[in-house]
DNA sequence: CTATTTTACGCAAACGATACCGGTATAAGT
DNA sequence: ACTTATACCGGTATCGTTTGCGTAAAATAG
């Protein structure tokens, strides 16, 4: 069954016109009649005609929508974020297609395809946990995508950049740990890939080493798989209580990471802070509600959304190639709460 | 800036043959030699071509992309719930297009409308909280528009549904606050114009009835704005908190009022489940982890989503007009947690 | 009253892909 | 030698909309 809507040339037969002069009506044009004009508009409007926006989009060259790449929708940063995409999105007559890589290279490389074969005016994304080579990114951006790479950033100039100061945050996450008493402080990070990564475990090993602190190169694990799948975590989790020196601390890298440690704790029966204190990366709204409550750094998603929107939308609308790049960087949140409150002195 | 993309035409020029030919071979017609088929398949390849899906859809009046509409995409029911219709959607070839009513009539009725202008194929939809008449849904889907209500469904026989037994969900939820020794048990609802909530309140009222306890009118409260906004769950707490026969239990009917109630109580320095007990309707995935543990009714959005995809698409590739409708219904699951313990025998 | 301008509209091409309707060339059959 | 078949390919309309160009009729100028 098909949706068929009415036609500049189903209003151009009704009234006896042609279809030029139509389209010149509804668009208000001066060389139509005032008279001509008011019938089709009175017509128009009572057989509540749209303008076939496919049409449009093979004549213009643009679909008036735009792609949304990220490694899941079902993630409160992201589909935060996405909330931020959408608001500016709809503010300047775009819509928005949101495709997810499941953290899955393969996924994303034909997700992108995808995209741009949909064409897409331009693309919002965040590169999945498995992507070490970005070269399919880059090529589609040689080729004209109009592309705004977001939290998860690629390591190439050339494009608009919207995150947050992971190193900075990671280092006030950790520096907290320190100052309410931890030593041992473990570092589980997402893939060893991503940029956000990079960035939060320098934040880390900077703060260990401004508070002499030795860092244990053993105290870091990385989740290739982002944490999406509990056992990755769990796997981890169990691994580092098990060591000579078990970590006193736990700081997660990011959302899936923080709530699967905080499970696996809760089923071994590791009392947080007690036995681990943990600051996790987390951007719910809720983990205030947790028990114990949870210390997280959070992050300006919808506002990242927002800004990366924005971006993409004046580049899109640019009438020559962007050759300025923006490197937006937000900051980040730190909400000291009971997971990690200061230890005992011993 | 453009993206620009190589055409049949292109292929056509530099090969010199016509773009009928180019198509025939790309499409591995019988009328094409081997040669020439090798030659455009060979220099499709290696310019990367892909058809213009917008062509494509101009000329088979079809876009190859469902539209759903949720009240929000940041609402853990939601976004399984779209993960299930994307996988659906992507193994089908087809594209989804997300927008949000954020429960605002308005904005539902526009939304509606953008998605009809796109073109999509058809619409998944999910009706906001405010919306109390569904004449402009009625009017779309009688003008041929393939529609699948979901969760919260429309009022109107001649429609495929997906949806859960949310009237025995109620009865059991409150069936075990009843046999946990609560008497006194508030349900807050979302607006009362939804389906979820008429069948929620029914089988509140069912339980109580069943086990004869009184209804108390008073008991039950409606979230106009389904909870989205804090202070309306807070007003109604303190309401009920000050009543005569305070509550010792409450229902909690969606997700967000759940969470509401809770940082509500929190607040309040009310103690659950000793001052009141609590269960929720909720598909977050670490209530477990909450203090205390949520006992929740959890649905299974993923299988909706998926359900509610695969009768869209199966109509949209239906050759006649569908006239028989299903109206399925799905179960959901108690999980009996530390918010709604049995409270001590007085 | 003729010449020129203005008004108000129609025609047709274009966007990319498809498919029907042809057409030509070679080969086979009578 | 003529028809017929078959293989292979091109021309063109089509989808809905916009837009440059052309032009009739009406209005204005001279």
């Amino acid at each position: 069954m098909k949706f068929e809507a009415i036609t500049i040339k189903d209003i151009a037969k009704a009234l006896g016109l042609s279809t030029s002069t139509v389209s010149r009506a509804l668009r208000d044009s001066y060389e139509i009649s005032p008279e001509t004009k008011e019938k089709v508009l009175l017509y128009a409007k009572e057989n509540n005609y749209r303008p076939n926006p496919i049409a449009l989009s093979l004549k213009e060259k643009r679909s008036s929508s735009i792609g949304v790449l990220v490694c899941e929708i079902a993630n409160s940063f992201f589909s935060q974020a996405i909330n931020g995409i959408e608001s500016v999105a709809q503010e300047k007559g775009y819509n928005v297609i949101i495709v997810q890589s499941k953290e899955d290279f393969e996924k994303e490389v034909s997700s992108l395809q995808y995209l741009a074969s949909r064409s897409v005016d331009g693309i919002i994304f965040s590169v999945s946990a498995e992507t070490a080579d970005f070269s399919h990114v880059q090529q589609l951006h040689n080729r004209g995508m109009n592309m705004v790479s977001f939290d998860r950033v690629v390591d190439f100039q050339d494009i608009h950049k919207v995150s947050v100061d992971n190193y900075k945050a990671a280092y006030e996450a950790t520096t907290h740990f320190i100052k309410n008493g931890f030593t041992n402080i473990a570092c589980i990070a997402n893939s060893a890939y991503l940029s956000i990564t990079k960035e939060r475990v320098e934040g880390y090993t900077a703060a260990l080493r401004d508070h002499n602190i030795k860092l244990d190169p053993n105290n870091i694990y990385y989740c290739l798989h982002g944490g999406l799948i509990y056992e990755e975590v769990a796997d981890i989790m169990s691994q580092a209580m098990k060591a000579k020196q078990k970590p006193d601390a736990v700081l997660a890298c990011s959302d899936k990471i923080t709530t699967n440690v905080m499970r696996y704790c809760q089923q071994e029966n590791i009392s947080i802070p007690k036995q681990v204190g943990l600051v996790g990366f987390s951007n719910l709204d809720l983990t205030d509600l947790l028990a114990p409550s949870l210390s997280v750094v959070s992050q300006p998603a919808y506002e990242m959304g927002r800004i990366a929107a924005e971006l993409l939308i004046k580049q899109i609308e640019s009438k020559r190639p962007v050759k300025e790049f923006e490197d937006v960087v937000l900051a980040t949140e730190l909400h000291q709460r009971a997971s990690s409150e200061k230890k005992a002195k011993l």
